[in-house]
DNA sequence: GTCTATAATTCGATAGAC
DNA sequence: GTCTATCGAATTATAGAC
């Protein structure tokens, strides 16, 4: 078995697709130029086409990362039988912001992606048979929780901690807000998005 | 002054503007080609260039009626000095939904637009000078609503009424539910929406 | 593996007939 | 106003030298 090279990061392979997946993830597959990924790599167009057959390629292999981001782990967390109902709410929160703090442009490649090209989407992977539902419908026999349609809880969750990554530049916009307090809130609301679902969820009196 | 004709809608600048919208709206400009809009409005592609100079110009037209419809009436709604701060967040809810259960495209499309072409959004539309704001901050004041960053307050909003909507497809590929129970479950959110930002504000006893 | 040069195709836009 | 035919620029992909 032959051994990967010390500086895997660094090799020409690595280089093109930290270039596509910058550019891929931020502009979509029809807007980018090949020869700009080349450019932004530093090296050669026909050696993109070396490295990757095609441009459809590497985008596949690009998009296939990206929806890993969103997904890988969800699984995990929401399949774990020994955390609480309420424990995997903040650990689904956290999950996503804490991850797309450092992909911010992650979550309208896939929205769009998935629009795009909903089959390509992981299909195996239903939320309605997690664990975590279960839970859910538990909680809500016990009158613990507020009863509703579970697509709203899994909305509600999703929208308040993914929108205002896909909305970052317009509400910049309507806000006027730098790019560091925009961050200080997102990590306000790894705190608050948990909250704010529980308070959706309480049983008036 | 010339009368307009009676057919505007159906008149051959309107079928091209109307396959522009579709195309434009579902794609974004770079993955749309005009032979394809000339060819979903019946037309050639020779006349949609004789109608609008350039596939710019064209795509132009397109953005500033999507901007519209996300913009338009916000701003009246926010700035009405009769209303009060709870019925504007329901105002407001209901104003999304209905809007977008007729344009589901429409939030995609901006938010990449707001991402691509930041300078080309509505600037003059401070939301934070808002009659909306000041009655905010009057309830904060007098302890009736919980005190928060308004960015939250603003972002939970939309977050809750827009992105369903943007979400549409891979919600619909994680739960596995119909266009119909899709849409039955928005009509729900007009009225669930609000009482869930109330509850999120509410102080505790 | 990496480059230069170029082939092959696609696409926006126009010329010119009707 | 509407069409056919085509130009010219841009872009993906490859051939071939080093």
């Amino acid at each position: 078995m032959k051994a990967k090279p010390l500086n895997a990061d660094s090799s020409t392979e690595e280089k093109i697709k930290a270039a596509a997946r910058k550019l891929f993830t931020q502009q979509g597959f029809a807007a980018v130029r090949t020869r700009d990924i080349a450019s932004e790599a530093g090296i050669n167009l026909a050696l993109l086409n070396y490295y990757f057959r095609s441009k459809e390629k590497l985008f596949e292999i690009i998009m296939l990362e990206n929806l890993g981001h969103f997904f890988q782990g969800v699984a995990i967390i929401v399949n774990d039988e020994k955390t609480s109902f309420y424990k995997k709410i903040e650990l689904l929160v956290d999950f996503y912001v804490t991850r797309l703090l450092n992909n911010p442009d992650v979550p309208l490649f896939v929205l769009n992606e998935a629009r795009n090209n909903p089959q390509k989407l992981p299909m195996q992977f239903n939320l309605m048979d997690s664990f975590f539902m279960k839970q859910f419908f538990t909680e809500v026999k016990a009158g613990k929780v507020k009863a509703m349609n579970p697509g709203h809880l899994l909305i509600n969750i999703m929208g308040l901690s993914i929108f205002p990554f896909a909305a970052k530049p317009m509400i910049q916009r309507v806000r006027g807000i730098s790019d560091k307090e925009y961050e200080s809130l997102m990590i306000e609301r790894k705190k608050l998005v948990p909250e704010w679902i529980k308070s959706m969820l309480e049983v008036k009196k």
